[in-house]
DNA sequence: CTATGATCATGA
DNA sequence: TCATGATCATAG
């Protein structure tokens, strides 16, 4: 009745015990296609990203054996560490812009830098860089070696210089005003399955109204960095 | 809807 | 060419 024909028995990986475990796992995976870690996983690979937009970093998810699913917590929960693809061009240079979370102001307790989601998020980073220019096939597209980050004292400052002037506007309900362009390592963008999405925000006089979802981003010119210094 | 994972597709 | 604004899939 079974056909194991079509694909290999997906296998179970297990949350890494501590963080030398994690990134010798990381290890493991570094000079290896996202083509050969599927086939170990027993994971299809698609054509293209085109329709499948996180399915690099749910690979890893699996390969690495991050336990946290789709709810609000680190990849690896025990650990505290959240894992982020860092996707790069044919320079070696980050390509795209790195997601942390939405822009919320929910939750009391969250309106300072320190408690803040963003911070939270940030707080140790497990960075894998991989191949991302489409003129290589998805399988045949290398990861690099890993590491595990921490913003130091002169990135948490900037961080937080960017977080307070942002979530300053958004208090004052000039949300649906922000653009991209402002803000030095982070930045705020939309976030949503499309536009016509609309999340409770609040207005500049202070009452709820429904504005465009929009989420913090950090600029490739800081993860430009984060790849140089390691 | 919001959370997870991001990259796509144009305009400047 | 590349950053901004828009979009894609899935689970709950």
């Amino acid at each position: 009745m079974n056909d194991n024909t079509q694909s290999l028995p997906k296998r179970r990986i297990f949350p890494p015990q501590s963080a030398e475990e994690l990134l010798v796992r990381c290890g493991n995976l570094a000079g290896k296609t996202l083509g050969q870690i599927a086939t170990e996983l027993g994971v299809s690979v698609p054509d293209d990203l085109k329709r499948h937009k996180g399915w690099v970093g749910n690979l890893l998810e699996i390969a690495l054996g991050a336990d946290a699913g789709n709810k609000a917590q680190p990849d690896f929960v025990a650990l505290g560490i959240e894992m982020k693809t860092l996707p790069l061009n044919a320079q070696g240079l980050p390509k795209e812009s790195t997601y942390v979370c939405t822009v919320s102001l929910q939750q009391t307790g969250e309106m300072t830098w320190q408690a803040s989601w963003v911070r939270r998020k940030l707080a140790q980073v497990l960075w894998v860089p991989v191949e991302a220019e489409n003129t290589i096939p998805l399988a045949e597209r290398y990861i690099g070696q890993a590491w595990l980050w921490q913003p130091t004292i002169e990135q948490d400052l900037v961080l937080q210089h960017d977080w307070e002037e942002l979530m300053d506007r958004v208090v004052l309900g000039q949300q649906d005003e922000l653009t991209a362009k402002e803000g030095e390592y982070l930045q705020i963008r939309p976030k949503a399955a499309h536009s016509r999405v609309l999340a409770k925000g609040v207005s500049r006089v202070g009452l709820t109204e429904k504005i465009n979802p929009k989420g913090f981003y950090l600029r490739t010119v800081f993860t430009k960095q984060l790849l140089e210094r390691g």
